[in-house]
RNA sequence: GCUGAUGUAGCUCAGCAGGUAGAGCACUUCCUUGGUAAGGAAGAGGUCAUGGGUUCAAGUCCCAUCAUCAGCUCCA
């Protein structure tokens, strides 16, 4: 909670996740003629924010704190753009212009496309009136008279967002002064003083955007930029661009031959060799985790009777993602969720109390139809193989099976080297089934099962399936970027639709919960992830090649046939370039390949029984008995290390 | 699915005023036997995504289809 103390003593409270900028909205407005300092939690200053009588924050005291700063940097040349776009097409109507994440976007509709020459041109219309430091200046109507002054414009899209604002009065920003009719926007505020203040921008990118996100609406041209406080800062952000751009797992796929996608199959990745190494290590590891927390594991079929579907619900809910095959005049649905498979295995014969909780994994392959659009590499597919698992168990166990995958998840995820990992838990939506003492007993389950890790957790009322409340896990990749892997869902619906029980120690029939669960979610996905996380360099336990064996010339190729077979021996995965190539040139094609480790292979070594050894990322080189490397590396496989281990 | 862009050798790309296709890397062969990020030479490889159309002539212009990319919508 952050509590902000007004000039008149009055307290306004924020959530503890407010911005800075949310905080300047909430006691700007209303205030607009006053200057202000709020301070922040008593002492606490550090949002600080002065309003001028245009309603816009001082850039001064905006300076302090730069988030702000860069959010009214970016929603004022936001304006900026819009007025620039309406010079170079007339005809331009504007719809709607925010902030995002890393700069802001405009909506406008125009039926002429607007394409990335156009930018530049757009840019220096922008860069003029960055020049002409015009004021920002804010006026204000009452609703009913701005409503009729926007329709006289003929805006359907500003009228209506100001009938979305529900508010009063509605506020205007003027680019200069409204005597010389400059340019003016429907804007709730606030801006930075004067267009002068803009350091840098860039228009990005151009794209398709519907009105207010709705499909059935017009596809209106969403004009892309970014702004920031100087040059310098804008240099850095395109540079980061392209850090990530080189990181991306379709590119880096193709340069270490991981998997492809090819015209015949859009959605459907092929696995070559090297991209199969790095998925059986990860389900090998994968495997040994269950077994050691009592999993069984189970595979069921990719196809069964469409009938199937209708008892499941899936027909009803999904078919429009399902994939179907006619067969002897039955129809037969390609499963896009293991489930239904999964009840029949529990189905298949009786249950006792003593067996629960029973915990069935199992690694499903699932086609769903995506559309078209939303394909991307290996983080949508529309054929993946899913690290399910189906958990039948007494309401009572809930907690203690709950508080057991938390753990495998945070143990498997730091074996990743991922660990910076956060918990929504989403309640009862307001479509949904079971009654009100199972959506309670369950979330409450949930809850103490988080409470019991001692764990925070962001609640997400009204979020979950309409089956079940469920946990998720949001993993953060070592660029920052957030991405949902795990999920704990409770399911009321189909043990009752397949009629699931066990016999208890009275000798009735009870309905056991099932909880479904997956750690890595799609390991297809899991795997673009991780290519990104570890921009191709995987750790020494997952490189497709772990060592190369490098002789420098043919004079020491028995050598290097001499260590590359010891080492295959040990069971490290070692390729020998014995290709008529100069050293240089070997060590920059394994270089390029990302190799943990070259051997570098001469007379030197050979007389020694030594290798002289290259670690990826450093160009120094160090000398071992071949022995010895060949238990330091083995170790270092086995342990599963995310670093070199070499000289521990 | 929608909007826009793109599709030329295995990869990265050039060619564009319409006149029967080019580079680098990779590949093959030969020379070179070289100690830390590309040694040299020669060679092979393309119905320019697919199908129509305009034209004396289409990789180049037009239309459709497919795929990819960006974004939107979607992801019980």
């Amino acid at each position: 909670m952050i509590k902000v103390t007004l000039p008149d003593n009055s307290v306004k409270e924020f959530d503890s996740s407010v911005s800075a900028y949310d905080v300047a909205m909430a006691i700007g407005p209303g205030l607009a003629k006053a200057a202000l300092a709020a301070k922040v939690n008593g002492d606490l200053c550090d949002i600080t924010a002065t309003i001028d009588s245009d309603c816009n924050l001082e850039f001064v005291t905006a300076k302090s704190d730069p988030e702000l700063s860069l959010e009214l940097i970016r929603h004022s040349c936001a304006h900026v753009m819009a007025e620039a776009i309406c010079r170079v097409f007339p005809e331009a109507k504007l719809v709607y212009g925010p902030t995002v994440e890393n700069g802001f976007f405009y909506d406008v509709d125009l039926d002429t496309p607007i394409t990335p020459d156009d930018f530049s041109k757009i840019e220096g219309e922008m860069k003029t009136i960055v020049k002409e430091d015009r004021p920002f200046v804010r006026y204000e109507m009452p609703f009913d008279q701005a409503l009729t002054y926007l329709e006289n414009e003929g805006n359907r899209y500003k009228v209506e967002n100001a009938k979305a604002a529900n508010s009063d009065v509605i506020s205007f920003y003027v680019t200069g002064s409204r005597d010389n009719s400059d340019f003016e926007d429907l804007c709730r505020g606030p801006h930075i003083a004067r267009t002068g203040q803009i350091g840098a921008f860039k228009i990005m990118s151009i794209a398709g955007a519907y009105f207010r996100g709705d499909a059935s609406e017009k596809m209106l041209q969403r004009v892309y930029g970014t702004a920031f406080a100087d040059k310098k800062e804008l240099k850095q952000y395109l540079f980061q661009l392209e850090e990530a751009k080189k990181r991306d797992h379709r590119t880096i796929g193709k340069q270490l031959d991981l998997f492809s996608f090819q015209e015949e199959g859009p959605g459907f990745a092929f696995y070559h060799p090297k991209g199969m190494t790095i998925w059986n290590e990860m389900l090998k590891y994968w495997r040994e985790e269950h077994y050691n927390d009592d999993y069984c594991e189970i595979s069921t079929p990719t196809m069964l009777n469409e009938k199937l579907w209708h008892q499941s619900g899936h027909w009803d809910n999904y078919k429009e993602n399902m994939y179907f095959v006619d067969i002897d005049e039955e129809r037969y649905a390609i499963k896009p969720m293991n489930c239904p498979g999964g009840c029949l295995v529990y189905k298949s014969r009786n249950h006792s109390y003593r067996e629960l909780p029973i915990r069935m994994a199992e690694l499903g392959l699932v086609h769903r139809h995506e559309a078209s659009g939303v394909l991307h590499g290996l983080f949508r597919v529309r054929r993946f193989t899913q690290d399910d698992a189906h958990v039948f168990c007494t309401p009572e166990q809930i907690t203690d099976e709950v508080v057991n995958v938390i753990d495998l998840v945070f143990r498997i995820y730091k074996t990743f080297g991922l660990s910076d990992v956060n918990l929504e838990l989403s309640t009862r939506p307001a479509k949904s089934i079971g009654d009100d003492k199972m959506w309670d007993l369950a979330t409450d389950a949930l809850k103490n099962a988080l409470e019991r890790k001692g764990i925070d957790y962001k609640l997400n009322p009204g979020d979950g399936a309409f089956y079940g409340p469920k946990i998720d896990f949001h993993v953060r990749d070592c660029i920052g970027r957030s991405w949902q892997l795990g999920t704990i869902q409770c399911d009321f619906a189909l043990p009752e639709r397949f009629d699931l029980n066990y016999v208890t120690n009275t000798n009735t029939e009870q309905r056991p919960v099932m909880l479904h669960r997956a750690i890595l979610g799609s390991l297809d996905r899991f795997f673009g992830i991780i290519i990104e996380h570890f921009a191709g360099s995987f750790p020494t336990w997952l490189s497709p090649e772990q060592v190369r064996v490098m002789p420098i010339s043919e004079k020491t190729n028995d050598y290097g046939q001499e260590v590359y077979q010891l080492l295959k021996k040990a069971g490290v995965r070692t390729t020998l370039d014995l290709a008529n190539d100069k050293i240089n040139a070997k060590i920059k094609k394994a270089y390029e390949q990302r190799l943990p480790y070259m051997l570098i292979l001469g007379p030197n070594e050979a007389e020694n029984n030594n290798v002289t050894v290259r670690v990826r990322g450093s160009q120094q080189q160090q000398t071992f008995a071949l022995h010895d490397f060949i238990q330091k590396i083995t170790c270092e496989i086995q342990s599963r290390s995310l670093e070199s281990t070499l000289n521990k």
